[in-house]
DNA sequence: ACTCTTCCCCGCCATA
DNA sequence: TGTATGGCGGGGAAGA
């Protein structure tokens, strides 16, 4: 099996944060080597102009995209240009022919790559060419919160919910803007890889390990380093901690407050509730035990602080969509053809 | 499948 | 008056 082949697609001016959420997660290392082959490509090869004064040297055309296995859209700043040339800062104005500018040999070449089976991933604004493509038709998708209202009137056939942090269907995924953009990405690699890769991926870049696709956008763009890192440094220990019981009540006593302020304070900034949040952080610690250990359900069950295998059935099922069992078959399975392929490239 | 208990989460409101 | 806090209670879900 050769290594997946994912391609960029960057596009005047490109946003530079979007593509390095494209680049840090499929072009990270991680002993010495990447489980992705990443590419980019653009409209008319040469110099690219960026949202920074920098230019990125592109030589690959579209025909790129016709061997890619996964298609990154890391924004598409096309209604930006107007503003930047006029002179404008472009922020926070919209541009009503954005969907306009996203040329028809794009959007057949995406038509072509999506019918064989590529998958393709917007970021923010890249939401819009999917759109334009016709490739969201009747299905859910996000995008940057600024445009959600947009991207809402002028694609009424698109379910858009701009309360998540990401949409993934498959086959085709959308995210809202920059740092949503990496939660999405390093999601498919814990798809194709594992919650265990994806979490060496996420140490490398010192991201945070694993944020839902269902968490709410940053409702104040408040880091969680707000308050003095309270909050940021009791999820840091509950994460360590995740065997031991994680009520409420223990919680708020970490974070010296009160269980209704931490409630309220941690559904504010993180996004979810501290029930959900646990639980993610559970079932998510079960998966990497499944993955890289031969203990039994039952075992990691107590460990990861889900009490039974009963229990941690009903809740994997719920967010993984299968058992333990099946899902430690399924990626042992896997294991053998890419330790191989690892030999090969490192050797 | 059922009960029983505990905990979650949120609205409401008094307080600082 | 505006703002953040935190106690209380209930509806409901989770777990034993």
């Amino acid at each position: 099996m050769s290594s997946h082949r994912v391609v960029a697609l960057v596009h005047p001016p490109q946003s530079l944060f979007e593509l390095s959420a494209a680049v840090q997660v499929f072009g990270m290392c991680v002993a010495g080597h990447s489980r992705y082959e990443l590419c980019f490509c653009t409209i008319h090869p040469g110099l690219v102009p960026t949202d920074t004064r920098i230019e990125l040297e592109v030589n690959e055309g579209l025909a790129a995209l016709n061997d890619a296995d996964t298609i990154v859209i890391p924004g598409w700043n096309a209604c930006r240009e107007h503003h930047a040339i006029a002179g404008g800062e472009g922020y926070g104005e919209t541009d009503p022919a954005l969907g306009d500018l996203v040329p028809r040999a794009l959007v057949e070449r995406l038509h072509v790559a999506h019918a064989r089976g590529a998958r393709v991933l917007a970021i923010g604004t890249g939401t819009f060419v999917l759109a334009q493509a016709g490739l969201l038709r009747g299905r859910r998708a996000t995008t940057n919160w600024q445009w959600v209202a947009e991207l809402a009137a002028r694609y009424p056939e698109i379910e858009v919910d701009g309360n998540v942090l990401y949409v993934d269907h498959g086959d085709v995924a959308t995210s809202a803007g920059v740092a949503a953009g990496i939660d999405l990405c390093l999601h498919i690699v814990r798809n194709d890889h594992g919650a265990a890769y994806a979490a060496d991926v996420s140490r490398g870049m010192a991201a945070p390990p694993h944020r839902a696709g269902d968490q709410a956008q940053w409702s104040r763009n408040v880091p969680l380093h707000a308050n003095g890192g309270a909050l940021a440094k009791v999820l840091d220990w509950a994460a360590g901690h995740l065997g031991e019981p994680l009520t409420v009540k223990v919680l708020a006593g970490q974070a010296r407050m009160s269980a209704r302020t931490f409630v309220r304070r941690f559904t504010e900034e993180v996004g979810e509730t501290p029930g959900q949040w646990v639980l993610t952080q559970r079932v998510s610690a079960a998966r990497e035990l499944l993955e890289r250990t031969d203990l039994p359900v039952e075992t990691i069950a107590v460990r990861v602080g889900l009490s039974s295998a009963v229990n941690l059935r009903t809740h994997f099922r719920r967010f993984v969509g299968t058992t333990p069992a099946e899902y430690r078959r399924g990626f042992q399975q896997r294991k053998p053809a890419e330790v191989r392929a690892e030999a090969l490239v490192s050797g």
